[in-house]
DNA sequence: CGACTTTTTGATCCGATTCAATACGCGTGG
DNA sequence: CCACGCGTATTGAATCGGATCAAAAAGTCG
């Protein structure tokens, strides 16, 4: 039984959507909302292990993804992943593929989930004919751009302390974001997909969990996580975080 | 007298410049082109140490680099700086304040160096009217989406010898796209800036410089680097490199 | 329950960081 | 023109952290 085979993913709309203010319909009006909704499809949710699209597949749909999880990942000459993220309800899948045509990597589903189908061409043309849509639009891209590069910080810079850290806070801000609850969560994902997305080996991050543990930041049962010092996760999720806005050199 | 500065930043138009099949107005007709001409602003060249933009500013402006080079940083808390990109002419710069409307970074010309101004709110309102423009507008987002992904598995994943390899051979490529040598460059950016945007320490790389030159890949006097071995650098820094559309787990 | 996978724990090794000292490059002023 | 000082780059020695190899423990599933 699935843990969260119990939400039925009922949402055919995008008005009744918890998504809506972050998702591209943000802000259309009712008949350019219309139109939008036209365009999505909904198929049935995917269940673990299957795949959305893979590598090298050309380009033919963006999927939002409404409930569950997902891993993007290619492969790597010694046979390994490299991870190039994990998206949580919310996010938008495909955007890597838009400049070349083609999906550079693959994503794979890693409990039941369910997506919202855009058809790649016809946001186009719809972008092309609504300005507020293509302004949307190209927020949500310039927000992976942002993602993207706030991720290569943390985990090229930190110790495998702060990376685990940073990664915990973020799953739980996306949690919270999502309605859930930031300090207690399923995570769907494997030991060795996290440490490949934070470049480390698992038995590091095996090591760093028990140590969190052990210090009270965290417990564990499982997949499912505590987090109970946010404030110390924060800290250390916040070594090498940029300052916004101070003057500099 | 600055190395650079014997090429006078002539263009004016966009038909003249050398980067018009990778940039903005990659296939307007003449009309549209016209349009787009207009909105571009050419300044006088900024020298060295200046900036562009500065971390916190309100996004005003998209920046195409013609000429120079030009780094993009945000300042740590420790003091350091973490570098989110080196720009060479034909990148274009300030993306990543889209979604925010902020800068999340500073923008300092690492040498006497050209842009092309883009109004940012003139080029969204050109790009509702010009689908075509849109279209590749939203294609170069991708494409830096793709670059900071592709930066993000170089850098965070491979020994420091992988990591300068990449880079040097990154450089080299943005030489030779831009009509320049691919063997022959200086590079304006200081160890320390290369240090920080490889996740490296600065004796570190200049360590592997030496081994590189010791090794025979490489000669360096000054700023000035030789590539005298291409063949292995691309190995070195094709080692973690993802293997396109292979069919995965 | 037994076979298999995933996770945890332990011991060792290697590479990058750090701290420290020296060398080099460059501009300034004598 | 050279001497000096400052910033940048290089080199050396010691330390620390994560990877690796190996093995035990826990979890999963037929």
């Amino acid at each position: 039984m699935d843990k969260i085979s119990h939400i039925k993913h009922p949402v055919s709309t995008c008005r009744e959507c918890k998504l809506y203010n972050s998702c591209l319909p943000k802000s259309l009006n009712k008949n350019e909302l219309n139109r939008f909704e036209k365009m999505i499809k909904h198929k049935a949710p995917l269940r673990e292990g299957e795949h959305l699209f893979r590598q090298g597949n050309s380009l033919k749909n963006l999927y939002v993804i409404r409930v569950g999880s997902c891993k993007c990942y290619s492969p790597t000459i010694d046979g390994r992943q490299n991870i190039s993220g994990f998206y949580l309800p919310g996010k938008i899948l495909g955007l890597n593929a838009v400049a070349g045509d083609i999906h550079p990597d693959s994503a794979k589903v890693l409990e039941t989930s369910s997506f919202c189908e855009i058809p790649y061409n016809d946001l186009r043309d719809l972008c092309y004919q609504i300005p507020s849509l293509q302004k949307q639009y190209i927020n949500m891209i310039c927000n992976e751009l942002l993602d993207s590069q706030a991720l290569m910080l943390i985990s090229s810079k930190n110790k495998a302390e702060n990376r685990l850290a940073s990664f915990l806070i973020s799953v739980s801000q996306r949690m919270k974001l999502r309605g859930y609850s930031c300090t207690d969560f399923n995570m769907s994902m494997a030991r060795i997909d996290i440490a490949n997305y934070l470049c480390l080996a698992n038995e590091t991050v095996s090591r760093v969990f028990s140590r969190f543990q052990t210090e009270g930041l965290i417990a564990t049962k499982g997949k499912y996580v505590k987090l109970l010092n946010l404030h110390k996760l924060n800290e250390l999720a916040g070594i090498e975080v940029p300052l916004k806005y101070q003057e500099s050199v």
